[in-house]
DNA sequence: CTGCATCCGCCTCGATACTG
DNA sequence: CAGTATCGAGGCGGATGCAG
């Protein structure tokens, strides 16, 4: 019989302490983040995170379950898995948070590329970049694919809603490789540029171009609009 | 010579990736937490983060500085210290955000109360609580004093601001002490039973009680408001 | 006295092997 | 497939030393 061991603690009476107790430890948040899109395997956990190690995996998930973060799927299921509680969604808008930090963050450093490239990793990139209030007043949609990952953004009424799959009809579709998406959220790579060079292809309403990338922040309001959104790949 | 050794990173490119490579490690976002405050030197730190060793510390601060998250204030002062830069205040809405979450948390779950208490932590549950669709239509002032800590919340015109020190003229005063305070959060103590035992005083006028409740979350919209104002402590 | 650096014991982490 | 067992390496925690 192995001893219950003492969780480690910060032992501060603070929120902010309290939440790192809880999900504060290493890869916590990034397995929460694979769970955020829906439920999700050990084996796919697994994949998506390298390096974590198989014991820290099944460690971390007891924990988190044991928290009443996330929750097994479906005992009863073979296709058994784990989903996020509504306290574990809750961890939403913080994750957002920090990624908004990180884009910043790489923004304004030189960083080493990771190695490891997740398209789904794109959704959350963009509901980090999304500026509430820079909603355009026009109700559309913009259809994203990249890589094999495809999802689309609803604007309209001042409202977001960023969700997965393809778009009924899409104002506007965005097709580009999940390493130029990154690149550009870290405005590494001009979006000019990337049209220019076809890392980036557009099709489309021209117009939705410029309020998509004001929407997502890669565009100043005050920059001139127009003449962008014509522009397509260099002939070769 | 030491050889710079790599710093241990998740590898991936992912917003979130990048960020906890950046302030993922353990004590990072409590150290930032001391900082949103205003300028604290070593020794400040090591005395609000109890258990965090002398060469951890310094670890993180080298290695925030050159992250650019903050930066040494002024080497010319012989109070020398660390500030947050924009970039580290950048980390004040997650930081919030993981706030809400362990108040959530702690709502939900029997925890250990932690050993350490800091009456200025309070100042940032209540940013945490503070809940900005429900700031009342009037303009008033609810003044907080936690231990000696004393902060106010100004609210009015859609807009709420928590500041530090004391308000000019609070349309209420509300004093406890940090230890009650935390349990109020956490939604272990009962704003009535808290009035009624003496383990929260106020003062001033009592309409606002209400409404200053309802701001932080800790009564319903649909409560029947009145009476409870006029409630103090029990006679002994 | 402050602001670290060094040393050491321990615990967590990461990788691999193994099991139901 | 979904974990458990094991073990080496490194990060962490605490005590102490030391320079400005």
């Amino acid at each position: 019989m192995t001893m219950a061991r003492e969780r480690r603690s910060y032992d501060q009476q603070c929120a902010l302490a309290y939440a790192l107790d809880v999900v504060g430890e290493r890869w916590t948040l990034l397995i929460i983040r694979e769970l955020l899109h829906g439920p999700r395997r050990y084996r796919d956990l697994l994949e998506a995170l390298p390096g974590i190690g198989t014991n820290l995996l099944a460690a971390r998930l007891v924990s988190l379950v044991d928290a009443g973060v996330l929750a097994p799927t479906e005992p009863r299921r073979r296709t058994g898995g784990y989903t996020l509680t509504e306290l574990g969604r809750s961890l939403h808008e913080p994750i957002l948070g920090l990624s908004r930090f990180g884009l910043a963050y790489t923004s304004t450093h030189e960083v080493r590329p990771g190695v490891t490239v997740r398209a789904s990793w794109a959704v959350l990139a963009v509901e980090a970049m999304v500026d509430s209030e820079r909603v355009p007043d026009v109700g559309e949609t913009y259809q994203f694919q990249v890589d094999t990952e495809t999802f689309h953004v609803e604007v309209g009424a001042g409202q977001v809603q960023v969700r997965p799959g393809p778009a009924v009809d899409p104002t506007l579709t965005v097709r580009t490789d999940a390493s130029s998406f990154f690149r550009l959220g870290m405005r590494q790579l001009d979006p000019i540029e990337a049209l220019v060079s076809g890392a980036v292809a557009v099709e489309g309403v021209p117009a939705a171009v410029t309020r998509c990338l004001r929407l997502i922040g890669l565009m100043s309001d005050t920059a001139a609009p127009g003449r962008l959104a014509v522009l397509g790949p260099a002939p070769a």
